[in-house]
DNA sequence: CAACCTGTTCATTTTTATTTGAACAAATTA
DNA sequence: TAATTTGTTCAAATAAAAATGAACAGGTTG
């Protein structure tokens, strides 16, 4: 015998996405991946993104069929680098979150937290690799110091190029 | 009873990394990774990088302690955009690498396999979007249309920014 | 041409990243 | 203050990415 299927009063159906929120998700997917995030993030800001009003954690879970703790640390993330906020939302008192619209934000919080640590660890290392040069058999050491050198070189483009690209993001 | 080793007279000792070896290693496994690249890739480069002489497959392996097939695809995708190139050496009919010193070569693989595509196909996307707008409730038009306008204006700058960046590592 | 050498491919295994959901803490309400 | 609501955390499960190694294809050599 077939079992019945019941739904509680309470349950809400989830609204299925419409074709521009799917497209919104979807951009965004591609967008977070490339910048190494968890396609979960790119789909609670996709949303947000399309949604003309602000939207709980509930809400998220329910539309996109996410795990609570997917939805909490998604949002976290997206906190974390002002990519998204809470607004107020009086008699409720849940959270509302809403898109923030400055791209600039993802570019940045990826900038200061992927590629300057790797350029600022990058003097040190060249240090060492100056010491270890100076160990190396007298032979080796002339091309061994033409590669630091390009290493240096690369460095500083980078470190040129940084504020340059964050300019342009922000500007 | 102990089993005895032995070690057939063909066996090659792998030859330990030197820490300058280990450094470099170290340096352009972030640096791929960075880019979406598995750590092997890194590696390879790395070794290359900071190898006075070309390696053979053979070498890279035994080096590394990596695998025939981790060396192969890596050297495959290191070839593919110029990071790394086979070099003649008599007497030897195996295939000889070195690492090609120019950055640009890592930068603008990953500019036009990865980012290039994402813009190229935000037209349609933008597109699609427009379409999908023109069948919402009137209410929801205007929000969604700025929010559109919005993509579309980060599109272009996405358009105008990546030549620019280019042409800085290029030169 | 048969045995060998070199490098590629790809199904399988291993490792790493992401998601889940239940336990928890903090705040609110009855 | 007990029950409820809301959101976070984290150990465990799942999914995705990467590495392995055996089978293979194409050369080369004796």
């Amino acid at each position: 015998m077939a079992n019945k299927i019941v739904i509680p009063s309470t349950a809400k159906l989830a609204i299925k996405l419409s074709p521009l929120e799917i497209e919104a998700i979807d951009l965004f997917i591609s967008f977070v991946r490339l910048l190494g995030m968890p396609k979960s993030v790119g789909e609670i800001y996709g949303l947000l993104f399309a949604s003309p009003k602000p939207l709980t954690l509930d809400a998220l879970m329910d539309r996109l069929q996410m795990s609570k703790g997917s939805a909490s640390q998604g949002l976290k993330l997206l906190r974390s680098f002002g990519a998204v906020r809470t607004i107020y939302v009086a008699t409720d008192r849940r959270d509302h979150y809403v898109a923030d619209f400055e791209l600039s934000n993802f570019a940045s919080a990826f900038i200061k937290e992927e590629l300057q640590p790797h350029l600022d660890s990058g003097s040190a290392r060249l240090s060492r690799m100056q010491e270890h040069l100076a160990k190396l058999p007298k032979g080796e050491q002339e091309v061994a110091a033409s590669r630091i050198a390009k290493l240096q070189h690369w460095k500083e483009k980078g470190d040129a190029m940084l504020p340059w690209i964050l300019k342009f993001l922000v500007a």
